[in-house]
DNA sequence: TCTAGCACTTGACAGGCTTTAGTGCTAATT
DNA sequence: AATTAGCACTAAAGCCTGTCAAGTGCTAGA
């Protein structure tokens, strides 16, 4: 494609995107300094409508463009939209006063979906290449059990565990003192091997309890450990016409329960890199309306994942640097503590 | 105000609820089986209007309730309407299900936004009247300590504090363990004072980090005890007319944020019982064409809170059986486990 | 005290007209 | 060969107008 047939298809989607009605060759040629006649815009038009780029709602509309459109433009597009000082001074201001953790995440999925005015989503660090920092069992009353499990990362799983009789502290005792030596600062993949020797100690085994949190130790490294995640900016769909958000509210709710969030995100990127999925291109039904722009964080020597949703009419210039910075101060912020 | 009367008004609420649209004599006789004519409706329907409980948009459409109206209504009600068999095995499953109480938090206001299909609101048993079950200071990495907190309710407080030097781990462990021996099993509310002493310890406070330490643990049992809450059904504002969504809006944003969140819990009950704050009885600005319905639930033997924000327009009586059942089938999870 | 009936009001709706923004095509111009 | 001006054409959007339906208040009669 041309330069300036792609200058006229950047134009168009800038335009759209302000201003989210069809655009015509007059008005293109008002607002953006393109140096030629709207007649010859029109002829550029026809031969991007031809090939897809754009279309026209209907006859005596203006074109507006399709994923086809948005696609090429977002892989051209190269000169990325520095943030402005004051949205990087937010973001290391947000991320610097958080306290913990859960902090962090809470309050970088907020800034993420405010920065860009969407729906967003952060992957707590993953665990699989994390190490255990601390374990312990904590009896809450006669009959609970609270394990809690810490990571380098500083992220922090706790579950607790129903029992029908009463605890036994000698034996929780012995089982505190063995999983505390075996499975300190080990790696949290190695967990669920490390602590299948415990299956056959005769020590400890002749209590039932013990084989329950041995079973929900091995669920917390496995199964929980990656699927953690915080979402924000629902509020936004509000914002968007309302035949929009209607498609994506079941999406939503199925984020909420950590469901389809595992399809979203096994669409996103598997590097440090940018991944940008638009309309059709995802494979979710209902988000066909919707891009997903992502991206990979890193702490320690795991990657992890962040990104939003919105309208394949988005401001991708925008979008992406904001993805893009969070990104990396939140990999920065969780390495440097 | 008369048995007829209240017949009249509580129908206009009831249609007026369902179809969103202003209410008409005729309809209101076809539609309930009163047993008079349309005339007679229509004279009563001018005097709830003289007193102020009904308007009309415009002549010639029909009466709208107004705050008053809906006060008067819920004051009225008593027979509360009775929750599905479904829907109370669906509070029963879903709230058994959680693993652990932020699991709990996380289910409950979930469900609570879809049994109403509003914005619902949970806060966290206050650490209050709780006591202390566990405390342990953890070292994620050189300069990083995390402190962790569990309360009898399951509840777990976390915080990582940063430092400047490398950790000194033999006063480390003295600290954890005079920590462990001073305030496992004391009130939280005890727990400023108790640490309070280690100010003057010779033993351990040569260290900056200390002092570090113990600021933080004050912090923790004060200031953020009783503001932690959760929030669900965001998404459900795209459901409502954007007139009104627009105006939720940036209380929603503040609440996210638990600032505003202080304000609305602040007018929410202080006992185990129902309360209702409908329109402009919110002192909230942005809030007076919403109404908030919201109940105690109680844990061990302090008191905390739970509630919804939705339109004026809403289902009363579904609402607050909702929000009942809800803080009761709360209460007694978190009081059996 | 209730109700039937009637005159009156007004928003909602449908149809037809005009306006407007946009197109494609052709012929002229650079 | 590429660009541009001009023109005929199209269809949505806006505007007016009259009709309709729903609702009211009031009065007179049961």
């Amino acid at each position: 494609m041309d330069e300036r047939k792609f200058a006229v298809l950047s134009a168009i989607i800038e335009d759209y995107v302000a201003t989210q009605e069809p655009i015509g060759s007059k008005s293109l040629v008002e607002r953006h300094s393109l140096k030629v006649s709207p007649a010859t815009v029109r002829n550029e038009m026809a031969v991007l409508e031809d090939e897809g780029y754009i279309v026209q709602p209907h006859t005596s509309a203006g074109r507006i463009p399709t994923d086809k459109g948005y696609r090429t433009f977002v892989d051209r597009l190269n000169e990325v939209r520095q943030l402005s000082p004051a949205e990087t001074r937010a973001i290391t201001q947000v991320l610097e006063g958080a306290v913990d953790l859960d902090d962090v995440m809470q309050k970088t999925v907020k800034l993420l979906s405010q920065l860009t005015g969407q729906i967003s989503l952060v992957q707590y660090p993953i665990l699989s290449g994390s190490i255990v920092r601390h374990i312990d069992l904590i009896s809450i009353n006669e009959k609970r059990i609270m394990i809690v499990l810490v990571a380098d990362s500083g992220r922090l799983e706790q579950v607790t565990v129903e029992l029908e009789n009463n605890i036994d502290e000698k034996t929780l005792n012995l089982l505190r003192n063995k999983l505390k030596n075996t499975i300190t600062n080990k790696k949290f993949i190695e967990v669920a091997t490390l602590v299948k020797n415990f299956e056959d100690d005769k020590e400890i085994n002749n209590k039932v309890f013990v084989g329950k949190v041995i079973e929900k130790i091995k669920i917390m490294v496995t199964q929980k450990s990656d699927q953690k995640i915080v979402v924000a900016g629902a509020s936004n769909l509000a914002k968007l016409d309302s035949e929009f958000s209607k498609k994506l509210l079941p999406v939503l709710d199925e984020i909420e329960e950590n469901v389809v969030m595992l399809k979203l995100m096994g669409e996103m990127v598997n590097e440090d890199e940018l991944f940008i999925r638009i309309g059709h291109e995802n494979k979710v039904p209902n988000l066909h309306s919707a891009s997903v722009v992502s991206s990979g964080y890193i702490t320690g020597d795991s990657l992890s994942k962040l990104g939003i949703v919105g309208p394949t009419r988005m401001d991708y210039p925008g979008t992406i640097s904001a993805v893009r910075a969070v990104a990396r101060y939140l990999g920065r912020i969780l390495g440097n503590k």
